[in-house]
DNA sequence: ATGGTCGTTGGACGA
């Protein structure tokens, strides 16, 4: 089973890489990210026609998030958890593994009333987590977290030290979701860095000139851990025409 | 070509 996180900055005008990177690497399990579309305006119908079922919450202009699934699998509606009138996070049941799905906010500038409301965020997602799942429960959390975990993960951490993405402050948050009992599965299996999923629409060539952040994550507990036997990151839709801003991050499943 | 680019909007804002 592979379970991908892809943020599309925008369905809409993403839809032929979609479709195309859909039949390319057929991910089983799909959370999407930055939709950018009311839910009555939402391309259900094309995504069914490629083979999927899908959930998805979304509103004018900003956020949205969705999960898409083979026809085989089983999936169920989505549930609300963080109380937020954005549409930031998503979740379903896969045969018996949870996937949570979020859209972290970006936090614009550490000194900014939006960074707060980011480290706000994810203290609700931690205690949404200590709630309602055990760090037995095998869980799949997925999505543009917005933050880089560590030096190996941005192109220039001098540079960025204490910037928004790779702040001390997200690194402290991260490393409690790590305590609870969360594992980073690319970084399980991969230990190179140069290994980004965001490239800035402003650098030209930024990805042939490895210069990104690798801030889309698939993290799990030690139940999903324990059966996950690789990860990569896609970076054949970044290079497309008219491409999001964020490659896909993968990881295989034994199930 | 000299402060960069997209997407959603319908003038900025978010990223």
């Amino acid at each position: 089973m592979i379970i991908a996180s892809f943020n599309l900055n925008s369905i809409r005008a993403r839809m032929p890489i979609l479709l195309e990177w859909l039949q390319d690497a057929r991910p089983d399990l799909v959370c999407l990210q930055e939709t950018k579309v009311v839910d009555s305006g939402f391309p259900e119908l094309e995504i069914q026609a490629s083979g999927y079922e899908v959930i998805f919450r979304g509103e004018k202009a900003y956020n949205g998030v969705a999960i898409l699934s083979r026809h085989q699998n089983r999936n169920r509606p989505p549930q609300w958890e963080d109380g937020s009138e954005e549409t930031r996070l998503i979740r379903a049941r896969i045969g018996g593994i949870h996937i949570v799905n979020t859209y972290v906010p970006q936090g614009v500038h550490p000194l900014s009333g939006k960074f707060r409301y980011k480290l706000d965020f994810l203290q609700s997602l931690y205690a949404f987590f200590d709630s309602a799942f055990s760090p037995d429960t095998p869980l799949v959390w997925a999505g543009d977290f917005n933050i880089a975990p560590s030096p190996e993960d941005v192109y220039a951490p001098e540079v960025f030290a204490g910037s928004v993405g790779f702040h001390p402050d997200e690194h402290a948050i991260l490393d409690r979701f790590r305590k609870w009992g969360f594992t980073d599965l690319f970084r399980l299996h991969n230990r190179g860095r140069d290994e980004y999923t965001f490239f800035d629409y402003t650098i030209r060539n930024a990805v042939k000139r490895k210069m990104g952040w690798r801030i889309d994550h698939i993290w799990g507990t030690r139940p999903v851990a324990d059966i996950s036997k690789r990860a990569w990151i896609d970076l054949r839709p970044r290079l497309l025409k008219r491409p999001s801003d964020h490659a896909p991050v993968l990881v295989e499943i034994k199930i």
